[in-house]
DNA sequence: TATAACAGTATAAAAAAGGATACTACATTA
DNA sequence: TAATGTAGTATCCTTTTTTATACTGTTATA
């Protein structure tokens, strides 16, 4: 048993599905990888995600000690997102699930080959 | 780009976490893990799931083909679940998701010792 | 002067997920 | 005879998640 934001989980596999689950944030993860994103390049490298979703799982994503925000005093804004440790210590699992997917995919469907499981484009155009 | 029951994923691991996501999933694969379980022993283990949510989950295992279900043609019913190769497959996986979880509880929190990566009762105790 | 870019917020609504309760049929047990 | 165990369904309801849309203030650009 395991407690956390006064949530009780009995297996620490809840936690973590807690914290990587969702419609988002494992591709925002993922994403960032070892890059440094600014929000709105995040946005444009995920165009379905409403801006206030984004926002969203930014912050529960830095409130869980995954991401950290780094906001540049200037106008207009400049705010930068990048993994913290733990977020890195994330990314073999999502290549692990990413495979797994693949795997999946190849055996049972085959509606899509060229998968990858690269983030598409690693655009690291920062300002 | 990948398709599977008329969604869309940007990258196979959204896919996986659609497959072992939700409240119940993950932890349904997990205590089966080597095990063929009743429906009715399922729910002892999973004492907080409702009959229609372990049902429901059961079903879109199955359809997904992680899970196997068994009818024993009998009265009163008997219906075993287990794995299938592909649900076993993802045994290794979760088990990373858990002591990912487990490292994160030790290192940010601390609201739970004792934690375990183990299905808390392995009761086998089929009839 | 009007527009776009930036990083958001506010509000409402829709959709999805999950839960509560009652019900089924049949056989065995008390 | 009544209660219990089996594996569910059916219906309704609540909660959570996700989406849509409009809006903010400042600066640089056309």
């Amino acid at each position: 048993m395991i407690q956390y934001k006064n949530i009780q989980y009995q297996c620490s596999m809840e936690l973590t599905l807690d914290l990587i689950g969702g419609k988002w944030k494992s591709l925002i993860l993922w994403h960032l990888g070892e890059n440094t994103l600014r929000f709105s390049e995040l946005k444009r490298t995920l165009p379905q995600i409403t801006q206030k979703m984004l926002t969203q799982q930014l912050r529960d994503l830095e409130t869980d000690g995954l991401v950290h925000r780094y906001i540049y005093t200037q106008i207009p804004p400049k705010v930068e997102y990048s993994l913290t440790d733990a977020g890195k210590s994330l990314l073999p699992i999502l290549a692990t699930l990413c495979q797994w997917g693949l795997n999946y995919a190849n055996e049972v469907e085959v509606d899509g080959k060229d998968l990858t499981c690269e983030p598409s484009a690693p655009s690291s155009l920062s300002q």
